[in-house]
RNA sequence: GGCGGUAUAGCCAAGUGGUAAGGCAGAGGACUGCAAAUCCUUUACCCCCAGUUCGAAUCUGGGUGCCGCCUCCA
């Protein structure tokens, strides 16, 4: 099946929809982020990897992205942390987000063009709760403010759910301040103890689905492309948000044109969640595994599927990266000696990859596709490396070709990762090739006690080294 | 109970009506001093039963299994 455009399965009409931007060439891309209370963990993950390659995709087709991602920083959860921890509120957010950016950057996760704090968009929150009140959708409760589900007939539109099915799996008690046990909080009173600010229904903080539409609006407007999340911020806060914006704006405009949701990673065949206490923090993935391997991963399943974490799974992902990376390591070094005049037909060569490459842009225009265009990218591999193999001399042309299709797929995927070896000038560097000259030496005397010793005292320190015809070429060892 | 997802080789996984991508692992071979990498060859009654169709992994109906949401949660 042919697709030009992208498509992107969109949970408000349970559809594949063609891709269209409100604005021709640009998109306005909110994504939730976490909590900071804590270490985001492998399930968190998922999300932050998978948008993050579709932020990127929508660049490589040219689009001007904007992305933004929150931090939530103040809610439940942070306040008993932080009292746990003997700590601000304020201290806790600003030691998760500062550990979020350095599991994020480890992961390869590019920064959002605007990461906003809850904490710091008080005033725009409370100017959204005064609309949705002034549009007669919100109501005050002893200091509380609660959104009106009743008056608002779209509510459950996007969980395709009727209120009275909500109704009856809604356990919360209704209690005196709300009318509708769905009825959901948009103001908190303050309680004694916690951060509070001042508003025009006293001292209190925003609840939890508000940030994101008064975030949300302000950096990206009323009316936005792309919101994505975890599929089981659906019901209730996707659904609470798209009602506040709306309810706010109240222009009859969508809030969201397209809302994505990705599956859940499971760990042993379970959601993982720090409720259930199955869950693996990023930040020990990452001391256990290569992350490139945890994002080859996350990228080998379509994004709305359930994907199961096993140490399995992360093996084989590391093969696979593997496979990658030494077909970017045996052409950048076949680059260095085997250049010059061939046989080999550039032309059909290059028809190839573009035939590959239009497969590839199918793939991810194909509801972003992740699982089968790393297929294809495997395929370009193959084909790279079958013709690494079948000629000695290759033109530059090959090579260029060759380097720029890799380092396009590795600036969409980051899959690939850069070339240890191609960075010569650190000492390190001078060290090994002083020991791989020493080896060529012994192996040309037929040491091989000594060749061997030289191979096992690397391999030790995680250096791979490799004989080809052209000299002894190495690399690191994911 | 309501809503939704999913079932493809030993494992992971794509596939959106024309008789099954890709990766990992395994086997055999080439190459190598030995390795490693790479290349070549090799492995599928697409959960079950009906149905629609010239033709279905793909559509319909019915089963069965697994998972998720309906409550803080990516």
């Amino acid at each position: 099946m042919k697709i030009l455009t992208l498509a992107l399965y969109n949970d408000l009409t349970r559809k594949k929809e063609k891709f269209i931007p409100i604005e021709e060439g640009k998109v306005r891309f909110y994504s939730c982020g976490p909590t900071v209370y804590d270490y985001f963990h492998v399930g968190n993950a998922r999300p932050f990897i998978v948008f993050d390659v579709l932020r990127r995709w929508l660049e490589h087709e040219g689009y001007k992205v904007t992305f933004v991602q929150n931090f939530t920083d103040i809610d439940d959860k942070m306040i008993h942390r932080a009292h746990q921890e003997h700590i601000t509120v304020a201290e806790l957010a600003e030691k998760f987000i500062a550990e979020y950016n350095k599991d994020a950057d480890a992961l390869g996760i590019r920064r959002p063009d605007v990461s906003p704090r809850a904490t710091e968009h008080i005033p725009e929150i409370i100017n959204t709760i005064e609309r949705i009140i002034a549009n007669g959708h919100a109501y005050v409760s002893e200091g509380d403010v609660y959104f009106d589900i009743q008056s608002w007939p779209k509510y459950g539109s996007l969980c395709k759910q009727n209120l009275e099915d909500l109704e009856a799996g809604a356990r919360v008690e209704p209690g005196e301040k709300k009318k509708d046990p769905l009825d959901f909080a948009l103001w908190k009173a303050e309680k004694p103890g916690e951060p509070s600010w001042e508003s025009p229904w006293g001292k209190g903080r925003p609840g939890w689905h508000i940030e994101c539409s008064a975030m949300s609006s302000k950096y990206l407007g009323d009316n936005i492309d792309i919101h994505s999340g975890g599929v089981d911020l659906m019901f209730p806060h996707h659904e609470n948000e798209a009602a506040q914006s709306e309810a706010a704006t109240n222009n009859g405009k969508p809030f969201v044109n397209y809302w994505l949701h990705n599956g859940f990673l499971l760990i042993d065949s379970e959601k993982m969640s720090k409720s259930l206490g199955n869950f693996l923090t990023a930040r020990a993935a990452i001391e256990k595994y290569p992350p490139l391997a945890l994002r080859f991963f996350m990228l080998s399943a379509h994004y709305r599927s359930p994907i199961n974490f096993t140490p399995e799974g992360l093996e084989q992902a590391a093969a696979g990266v593997s496979r990658l990376r030494n077909c970017k390591s045996d052409l950048d070094f076949a680059a260095k000696t085997r250049t010059g005049d061939s046989d080999f037909d550039i032309n059909k060569f290059h028809d190839e990859l573009k035939e590959l490459d239009k497969k590839f842009s199918d793939a991810m225009n194909d509801d972003f596709n992740t699982a089968a265009a790393m297929g294809i990218l495997f395929d370009v591999v193959s084909l790279i490396n079958t013709s690494l193999k079948n000629h000695d001399k290759l033109p530059e042309e090959f090579f260029t070709a060759s380097k720029n299709a890799l380092n396009t797929y590795d600036e969409i995927l980051g899959v690939i990762g850069p070339d240890e070896a191609e960075c010569e000038n650190d000492n390190e560097s001078a060290e090994i090739e002083a020991l791989i000259q020493e080896r060529t030496q012994a192996r040309k005397a037929k040491n091989f006690a000594r060749s061997d010793e030289i191979r096992d005292t690397l391999k030790a320190r995680g250096i791979i080294l490799e004989d080809t015809p052209q000299g002894t070429k190495w690399k690191k060892e994911l």
